[in-house]
DNA sequence: ATCCTTGCAAAGCATTTGCAGTCAC
DNA sequence: GTGACTGCAAATGCTTTGCAAGGAT
């Protein structure tokens, strides 16, 4: 390897990693900030795409290696893969849903305060450990072409 | 072929089928009943293999055709697939949410009256056209070797 | 020095597709 | 008779795995 960044100075990532006794790299730590550079919620691929700029030689394994390992230390949410497209990865670590375009498939965030669950009643043999609710939504006209995300401030009480 | 009930009997599916421009066949039938007969929310899998004991000559292409025009139709509703696990298969026509478990994946029905839920606000520039809510649950510690499906009666006000 | 991680290629799972023959209408 | 549907196999998309070489601690 050329010079360089040999030295991961510990950042909060290393840290996280270590504790679970994994290492720091840094295709873990480009992989971390592409999905942050995102600015969204990219794919694997559209991850895979922005580490390439910095370390051309990565490849796709690892990339999703490092997603994995990432999740793992909670660092990152996973979206699971649905039928109309791959997994995403979102970096935000506060509690929050998502809104899903019926037509694109695209995922947004809503804040927590923006939806109200409520459990009536569960059903009996199980312990329910979270909720995961997602608002189904249409995109406006401009839905196909543009992949801009909306994080909406949602203090208004009504829309 | 043999002889057999080649004629179809107008039935409630094949009548929602013609109304789509599409046509009943006997595998469609097979197909449909074979999702109600599995008594929960079977996977393409399942399906197949239980439609293999009426038709033994089906194709899983065909099973996967054939519940997709149901889909389509209505008359079924499709649990999409996730990172653990196939698509699910409902049929169930009223609303109903769901629960899985994070440790086998499988789907259990919750009742719309288990679940409240409210929106306080949507992003802006989307209109939201429904939510999917699932309910994350351990199940017992029977789970990983049991299948057996739980459609609670949730009439009861708290659990 | 240890052994976790990488990179490559190949395998994997769930699902879809292409196409010739078949069947519902 | 016509066009949608079936069945087979091959292809696809996304993700994981096996393994030898490399790098972090």
């Amino acid at each position: 390897m050329r010079a360089a960044a040999n030295k991961h100075e510990q950042s909060a990532l290393g840290q996280v990693l270590h504790e679970r006794g994994r290492r720091m790299t840094r295709q873990r730590q480009a992989v971390f900030d592409a999905v942050v550079a995102a600015g969204g919620h990219p794919c694997a691929d559209q991850v895979f795409a922005r580490v390439r700029r910095q370390l051309p030689h990565v490849s796709l394994a690892t990339v999703y290696n490092a997603l994995e390992a990432l999740v793992g230390c909670g660092q990152l949410a996973k979206i699971p893969r649905t039928d109309r497209g791959p997994a995403r990865y979102d970096p935000r670590r506060d509690s929050h849903h998502h809104a899903r375009c019926i037509a694109c498939s695209k995922v947004w965030d809503i804040d927590d305060k923006a939806i109200a669950v409520r459990t009536v009643s569960t059903p009996r043999r199980f312990k329910p450990v979270g909720y995961k609710v997602e608002v189904l939504v249409e995109c406006p006209a401009d839905c196909p072409a543009d992949a801009r995300i909306c994080v909406p401030t949602t203090g208004s009480k009504k829309t």
